[in-house]
DNA sequence: GTGAAAGCGCTAACAG
DNA sequence: CTGTTAGCGCTTTCAC
């Protein structure tokens, strides 16, 4: 049925072995000859190798997993597309799997057994807890991705949530807003993003000689357009001397600039946003989001090269990087 | 260094085959005493099945693949996030890999040695063509997903692009748009999706006694938002006529939007759009987007549905299923 | 109810 | 330069 190593061996008269020297392309381990009469079989039959038996041999397939906490995402999205471009340039193939979605999903695609599937597993640790991410123990190199707060003995490339925040609340105060919220903030003493991006907020506003509002934190009950949208539609309905947002992600700032309009205000005369990720469909919303752009692309070279000196097997101490944060300002922010 | 199944065995003085009837849950293939210690062994060890050395030995995973043309397009974000949730029911387990970015990269992605991985794969075939699927010859059951005009052999999950596409321009018309363009048509004769829809475009404007314009198909290098956007401005400054945009999809359809806005018309006031596919944000956007909603739902439980029998080795005739459209009128259309 | 043998397709190691 | 042997970790088959 299935055609393999052993066909195309009796095909073209050879043992086993010449043929696997010939589709690993081994230098100098095959003649001219032979290797043409191999490659002969092999487009005559159509052969191709079993990636499964080579990985259950040798262990390594060339394909690295992300596991991200939602397929439906834009920014895991974009980060998979521009991993996927990164990791082609040494031959190596993505393949992303999502753990946020429910309790079981995550188990298993946090399992051993699942991540043994891969040479090397990027893991975006958003959403994830410490204990969640302590409990892996597998032999297969582990990069974590734009986080803070988890264990050190992972390589890490993380964002900086906190000077990120700053940066974007201090171009907030720049611009002449005094009354600021930060929507999708909260989760006080925690080492979540969101933690770090309410640090950030109230230092910026501390810096500039402001006392962040006691109800200036929004949280929400997700990180999601719609659940940002209504809150912060009724909130300004209750205190309108707000003029200044700072979401703690552009999907959040989506669903803000959205509960800015149904509340009869304007973008940006009555309400500034600053939003963070720097997500593409930013710059085409009307008005452009204000945003934090976290360096993806720094961030994913960083992580493509950490993975190959994983999976080359080099054993330096755990890494941990951090991207640094700039600011991106467009139409949601006043010049 | 990794834990087996003979580790196991040896640590609960079993033999390897009781072991791997515990691991599967055979039922009543041993005793309840036996089965009690070989789990004890398994949680002391903490072993866990090697995947891949099952998936050479049996074929089967629990793993469905999905391959897309691009991570960072959230249409494809949604659909893989709902393909997730309904292949969770069944116990499987989606994993997402791209086609489109290069043309190493699909026939990578592609290739038989890649898809036979998976216990069935689901293949995303916008912007695929006839003859690359048609070259596609496995064991493992292919679903094809979201386009039409590929070869009748497999099993099928449709949009109907024409009829959608009518419903979006017969809805401006209704509306009262009289001078339409189609941003991102064209591809004449071709079975691609942008051409299904062109037609549909041109007949609902036929239908309603009106001609659709010469140079009302815009067509654009590729259906992106800054295209569109581009495209769209400056289309507009030269034939400010135009009153009733149909963008091929929603995310063209934001490109629309703010190239509308960048010409200094208003929206739904000066031009009306109707987009497909109805994404998450477009509910979000200001104004609300008008769109077509392909019925993801029903897509997406078919296509599993279709999966479940394949594996499970039905042998019916392949399956072409056409979704229903429907319109979702909102604030980019007038009242 | 439990165990021994065989082999899925491939490659590392060595022999010729 | 080419071939033989052994075995990755698991499950199917059949014997006890």
């Amino acid at each position: 049925m299935t055609i393999t190593m052993r066909d195309v061996a009796r095909a073209s008269g050879v043992s086993l072995m010449t043929v696997s020297n010939v589709i690993n392309g081994r230098p100098g381990a095959v003649g001219t000859e032979t290797r043409l009469r191999v490659l002969e079989a092999v487009e005559r039959l159509g052969y191709e190798v079993n990636l499964t038996a080579r990985r259950l041999r040798n262990g390594l397939t060339g394909t690295v997993g992300l596991i991200v906490p939602r397929f439906d995402h834009p920014y895991f999205g974009e980060l998979a597309a521009r991993l996927a471009t990164e990791l082609a340039k040494t031959g190596r193939h993505l393949s992303v799997e999502q753990s946020g979605a429910s309790a079981e999903g995550e188990l298993a695609a946090l399992s051993h057994a699942r991540i043994a599937t891969y040479d090397a597993v990027l893991l975006s640790v958003v959403g994830l807890h410490y204990d969640d991410v302590d409990k892996l123990q597998t032999s297969v190199p582990i990069v974590l991705l734009g986080e803070q707060g988890m264990p050190r003995r992972f390589d890490h490339v993380q964002l900086d949530n906190e000077a990120g925040a700053h940066l974007a609340t201090g171009h907030l105060i720049e611009r002449g807003a005094r009354h600021l919220l930060i929507v999708g903030g909260g989760d006080e003493g925690r080492q979540s993003m969101t933690a770090a991006r309410t640090r950030g907020w109230e230092r910026a506003q501390s810096d500039a000689g402001l006392t962040p509002r006691p109800d200036g934190v929004l949280e929400l009950a997700e990180l999601e357009v719609a659940c940002a949208r209504i809150a912060v539609r009724e909130r300004l309905a209750q205190t309108p001397e707000i003029d200044g947002i700072f979401a703690v992600t552009d999907q959040v700032a989506f669903g803000v600039m959205a509960g800015v309009h149904d509340a009869g205000l304007r973008v940006p005369e009555d309400v500034q946003i600053v939003g963070f990720d720097n997500l593409a469909l930013g710059e085409h919303m009307t008005p452009g989001l204000t945003t934090i752009d976290p360096s993806h692309d720094w961030m994913v070279q960083r992580a493509a090269a950490l993975i190959d000196q994983r999976i080359a097997g080099q054993d330096v101490p755990p890494q941990h990087l951090i991207s640094p944060s700039m600011l991106v300002a467009r139409g949601t922010t006043r010049e």
